[in-house]
This record gives C-alpha cells, structure tokens and sequence, in this order.
DNA sequence: TTAATTGCAAATCCTTTGCAGATTC
DNA sequence: GAATCTGCAAAGGATTTGCAATTAA
C-alpha cells in the first residue's frame, strides 16, 4: 500500500489513472466520484486504493482537502495561488474566489495569538443568482 | 420525534438538558461530548435524541456547525457577532477570533458573483506558541 | 387521552484495515 | 526475486431511522 514512506515509490497504472481523473475535476469531488471517474475513463481501481492515494497525495500537499456535510472528505488537485469556494445552498454549485487578502488578515491574526500560519480554509455559502428567487433560508439576509 | 415542524413543540428535560449542556461548552463539540455533559450534569439523553435536537437547532439557526476531520460533525451554540477560529494542528486548542472583515470581504466576493451570502466559515490552521518548538508541518512557513 | 418525544437497536454511509495475491523494479 | 501495491471483504466510527414505550399538555 502507498502508505509509510521512506520506502522506494512504485509508479502503478492505478495512481495514474486516479491522478488524471483528478486532473479532469475542476470541483472538489468524493473519492467515490473519483473511482467512478476512472471507471469511465476506461480504467479499473479498488476503492480502498482511491483513498490510499488520495491520503498520500493529502499528506504530500498535492490535493486540498474540504470536509463537506454528511461526513465525506472532498478531495481537488492543489492549485497555485490562494482559493477558497463559494457553494450555493440550494443547488451546490461551486465558485472558486481569490484569497489574498484574507490571507494576510489570517496572518496577522493568527501571530497576534503567537500562533504560525499554516493554512486557512474558508467556505462562503450562500444562494446563487440562479436559485434566489426560491425558498430563502432563514439566515440568509441577517 | 423533534423533527417535522409544523406540529406543537413539547418542552422536554432533554432538550433542556442538551441546551443547557452546550451553553456550557464554550468550543465546538461533537454529539457525544454533547451527551456526555449531560450525564455528568447528572442528566440522561440517548444519543439519537441528541442527534435529533442538534439537527433541530440547526434548522432554526441557533446553533453554528463546523464540519471536522473524520467525518465528525461539531456544534456549538450561535453567538453573536462574527467570529472563526484558529486551530493549533499540534494541541488543538482553538482561539476565537473576529470576523467583520472578512464577513465584509466575503459579501463583496459573493455579490461580485451574483450570490447572496448567508454564512462565511473559517478555519485558520497553525501552530499554537506552545508547541512551536516541536516539529513544524511541512508546510506551516509556506 | 393522544400526539409528540424518547431510547434502543438495527441500518446506513463513508473511510480504514487485514491479508493473500498481483505487480513493479 | 523481493518489496511494494491492489482489491476484496470485514472492521470501524458517526449519524440516521424504525418502532414500541414514555411523557407532556
């Protein structure tokens, strides 16, 4: 398994076919959605091998994590620069923002604690354009 | 069951005892830490039924949910004003930090896209200053 | 009384692990 | 050939649900 490192890394046809399915998912996705994206690409891998590689490419920084309701872990190939998502309530759709500046005010927050600065994950979640016109959640303008 | 409103709402020693317990729990906890101070208030509660209120608190806003590692769901009670954490990666102690910035940050971003914002959720990962001295992430300086 | 709520146990869902067999180097 | 992967099935852990018993109003 592609566990403990410190040990020679073997290149599979299963880590390549999980990596190029990744590349082709602009959204974070679970790691069932991920198998099922390399089943129609023509390939074939276990599940547990999808989240032995998904926690590899985790722990190497290689994919961004996001803990989504329900108890499932999204996974998306790290991109460069700083971006944090805006989900639709309603239909679930995902829009990538810019997060310069909250990164320096995370920074300065997080000295201000003496703490270092290791990360900052933000989800704004609202309604978008397409779904304002129904049903408003009740905190949705406060 | 507490769950479809829309029916007369009972005034139960549990859900008292759940309420009374989480104004108790300054962080954010799970269900069972949940369950847990309420025995140790002396009060009994099955872990379905805490479930089941915390689902309910949450429909009506009155509780903030933070969606954790290993598919933990954690809940503390709303507070007002803005306010995100940062978390040490190291102890996990987490300190309270404000927000309105950011809330303004995001509300700028949300509409830039055609959104509404309704909620803005943030966790700032570092290292707390009492164990910055031990190992530092891979990526806590990046 | 009677409709809402509870608690238990069973059922789900997602993720991790054990292990024998398949693979890469 | 030998150590590293894979896949399957079983194990784990959190949350939800079915249902009979309990309780508030």
């Amino acid at each position: 398994m592609p566990e403990a490192r410190g040990t020679k890394v073997r290149h599979t046809r299963q880590a390549a076919a999980i990596i190029a399915a990744l590349s082709r998912m602009p959204a974070f996705s679970g790691a069932g959605d991920i198998r099922e994206a390399v089943r129609l690409a023509g390939g074939r891998v276990g599940l547990a091998t999808v989240y032995r590689h998904l926690r590899l490419l985790a722990e190497q920084g290689r994919v961004d994590i996001l803990h989504g309701p329900h108890g499932r872990t999204l996974y998306r190939l790290r991109r460069d620069g700083f971006s944090h998502h805006l989900i639709c309530r309603v239909c679930g759709r995902t829009v990538e923002v810019g997060g310069h500046e909250v990164w320096e005010w995370g920074r300065k927050v997080a000295f201000a604690e003496g703490f270092s600065l290791a990360r900052v994950t933000i989800e704004l979640t609202g309604v978008c354009p397409d779904h304002s016109g129904g049903v408003r959640p009740p905190d949705a303008m406060k």
